[in-house]
RNA sequence: GGCGGUGUAGCUCAGUUGGCUAGAGCAAACGGUUCAUACCCGUUAGGUCGGUGGUUCAAGUCCACUCGCCGCUACCA
């Protein structure tokens, strides 16, 4: 009666755009956590949803000459669509344009400042609109935003701090004793030793830039910047409230685990759990940043144009062939990769062959031996046992790697049994049994445990594959899977009838599926997506790729004003062992350039030295000082030379 | 540059606190079988366990150095 609870979730979605499948794969994910959680007895609660507010969005918004509002209610329908889809068994989609969210959101931010906290002060820096990002000089590359590589602008605005610092030290003390806490371990590391270690900045936690966000109540010309905003829908989803929280609020927090990708580790270990401290609230116990589904050896990027939807596949090969395959292929740690030759090939391989073809075949003998009536089981020879006691231990296996979150070696055990029974079937040979009468007993045995097995496969499958789990219950009679009953072998009713046996997954030819896939992806999407298109060269000669990606055009060359310039003098920069600010003089004109050859050059040996060097390249500051350029080296394995002039010419000289 | 991870059969990967002839799946070859979706079962991999040098009776498994990838981060032009 008294079941443990268990609250889950994902990340919530930004609806800029419609989510592709490696987005959908955490949904996925955390799905067959949450079904599994449930089928062995947990009171689960599933969150996912959208995070809807940001300047992206207000900016997408007004290009699509709609509110921003109403461009959201698009996307979030998308996403919910896709989710519903893939059947993912959610308690509960929260948005965070709901009314509910925004007040919490604004009760929380106020009672952060109330205790000091949040204070109020300036953020200036170079910002990147697509990202919603400041970025310093420093961080910039090329002078253009690092993350997506478009042009930044400096922006200076009053906004509101959080002061991280205060809570550093017990968040590091938290994460010491729970080592548990970020999981995979490595991305512990990376967590501990780039941010806690060398110490938090405050973290800036509002906006005045745009509007498409939630006010701060008691200072209405700003937004709630996205940390605060987003993060706290995992408790305003349930019901929590500064003054008074809700039961299941009381019952369900904290969260046993939320699951997320790789990339926003670091807002979920650190700004996160020290938000909660600052409400006094207890912390999640555990963050699991997953890896990502690669596209062949790409990121899936709508800007590369290689990217796959949910939905797309789901109608080339069926919900759960699409649910197994991120599933089982995403390795715990590891990025995982998908292309349509892979998909293929897995779902014949083993939905096909190894699955589907066991319980076709042992609900057919059923059918033709005994009539569809599910046999007795009799005497046990050493065979069967063996059999049971893999079955058994399949179970426990299955368990042990869900509660570590190993799905893919969850998934793997599950099909290991398959295989083991289809061996075992070899090994019991029923076609020649039921050629003997005397062999009948035996033969109803053979069959019994064929199809306990199969019971169990499917009883494990369903937090897996949903809708397989069905019909692998209804072709074996109906036969109950709850849990206590898929711990028992033997729990199978004889005397019952098995249902018609049906294929589970038709073999797919791979030639013709690509040619269908490639059909279906141009009549939906046309020219605009010829990328999109399966493409075998794509996946399987990817150095050809590079190739063709690293040519340019003597155009593009154009582009780089390369001149000769004569060094007038070198001196170190304070606090760094590897910049010189340098002094070219090129032509009429004199330049400072801020050059990373400390370790190779002396100062003395520099001066007087033609150099070449990118007249045009965007300036940036680094080390507080100002670089108008850059000087060209050649570099290989720690040892540098600068590129100089064969013969003596006059600075200025354009190199080409 | 710093920190972390990783490099094992053609491919994808397992390999506990060091100890049998280093494993699995897929692919390929050969053989078997026919209940079944041309499926299933068996046999077959002469793998320098990235490289070098150590510790040890014994090392993918520990130490040092080294090379290649990947991630995070930075005073990387």
């Amino acid at each position: 009666m008294n079941k443990p609870k268990y609250y889950i979730t994902t990340a919530i979605a930004y609806t800029s755009r419609k989510p592709h499948i490696g987005n959908t794969y955490e949904v996925v994910l955390t799905d067959a956590i949450a079904r599994f959680k449930r089928k062995i007895g947990c009171d689960v609660f599933f969150l996912t949803g959208t995070d809807e507010h940001g300047q992206k969005i207000q900016l997408s918004a007004e290009a699509a000459g709609i509110t921003p509002k109403a461009y959201v209610d698009v996307v979030a329908g998308e996403v919910r669509a896709i989710w519903d889809l893939m059947n993912a068994s959610y308690d509960k989609f929260i948005r965070t344009t709901d009314e509910a969210h925004i007040k919490v959101v604004q009760k929380i931010f106020k009672k952060l400042y109330d205790q000091g906290d949040i204070y109020k002060g300036e953020y200036s820096g170079q910002y990147c609109v697509a990202c919603e990002a400041f970025f310093t000089e420093t961080q910039l590359a090329g002078g253009k935003c690092p993350d997506c590589g478009r042009d930044v602008t400096p922006t200076k605005e009053e906004a509101y701090f959080f002061q991280m610092s205060n809570y550093q030290d017990r968040l590091m003390k938290h994460i010491e004793a729970h080592p548990e806490f970020i999981r995979p371990e490595s991305r512990k590391n990376e967590m501990v030793n780039n941010f806690l270690k060398p110490g938090l900045q405050d973290l800036c936690v509002s906006r005045t830039s745009f509007t498409w966000g939630v006010p701060v109540a008691f200072d209405p010309g700003h937004v709630v910047y996205v940390w605060i905003d987003a993060l706290t829908n995992y408790i305003s989803a349930i019901g929590y409230d500064p003054d008074e929280p809700s039961a299941r609020y009381k019952k369900y927090w904290p969260a046993d685990v939320h699951i997320i990708g790789k990339d926003i580790l670091r807002f979920h270990t650190i700004y996160w759990p020290i938000i909660l401290m600052a409400l006094g609230e207890p912390l999640p116990e555990q963050v699991f940043g997953h890896p990502w589904l690669l596209f062949g050896a790409e990121k899936m990027s709508k800007s590369t144009g290689n990217v796959m939807y949910a939905d797309d596949l789901a109608e080339q090969f069926g919900v759960d062939a699409v649910r197994y395959y991120v599933l089982s292929e995403m390795p715990f740690a590891a990025d995982g990769t998908i292309t349509y030759q892979t998909i293929i090939a897995r779902y014949n391989s083993e939905l096909a062959n190894t699955l589907g073809n066991l319980v076709n075949r042992t609900v057919a003998m059923v059918c033709k031996y005994f009539d569809g009536v599910i046999p007795a089981q009799g005497e046990l020879q050493d065979v069967d046992l063996d059999l049971i006691q893999t079955a058994g231990q399949t179970v426990k296996t299955v368990v042990e790697k869900m509660d570590e979150l190993r799905v893919a070696d969850a998934l793997e055990a599950i099909f290991s049994l398959a295989r083991r029974s289809n061996k075992y079937i070899d090994e019991t040979a029923p076609w020649v049994l039921a050629k003997d009468e005397a062999q009948r007993g035996r033969l109803g045995t053979v069959l019994y445990n064929l199809l306990e097995c199969i019971r169990i496969i499917g009883a494990c499958l369903e937090a897996f594959m949903p809708e397989t789990a069905a019909k692998i219950a209804r072709q074996t009679g109906g036969a109950s899977t709850d849990w206590d009953g898929v711990q028992r072998f033997g729990a199978l009713q004889a005397g019952t009838r098995v249902g018609e046996p049906a294929p589970l997954f038709a073999r797919l030819d791979e030639e013709k599926k690509l040619a269908e896939i490639a059909a279906a992806l141009d009549a939906k999407y046309g020219g605009e997506a010829k990328a999109e298109k399966p493409d075998a060269n794509r996946a399987e000669q990817p150095k050809a790729e590079e190739e063709q990606q690293t040519l340019v055009s003597i155009d593009d060359f154009a582009k780089l004003d390369l001149r000769v310039a004569n060094v007038l003098s070198a001196e170190r920069v304070a606090g760094s062992d590897k910049l010189y600010k340098l002094s070219l003089r090129v032509g009429g004109e004199v330049r400072q350039v801020v050059s990373g050859i400390a370790k190779h050059y002396a100062p003395e040996a520099l001066v007087g030295k033609n150099v070449v060097m990118i007249a045009n390249l965007k300036p940036v500051r680094l080390r507080g000082i100002e670089s108008q350029g850059m000087i060209l080296a050649a570099e290989l394995g720690g040892s540098l030379s600068l590129v100089t002039t064969d013969e003596e010419i006059a600075d200025g000289a354009k190199v080409r």
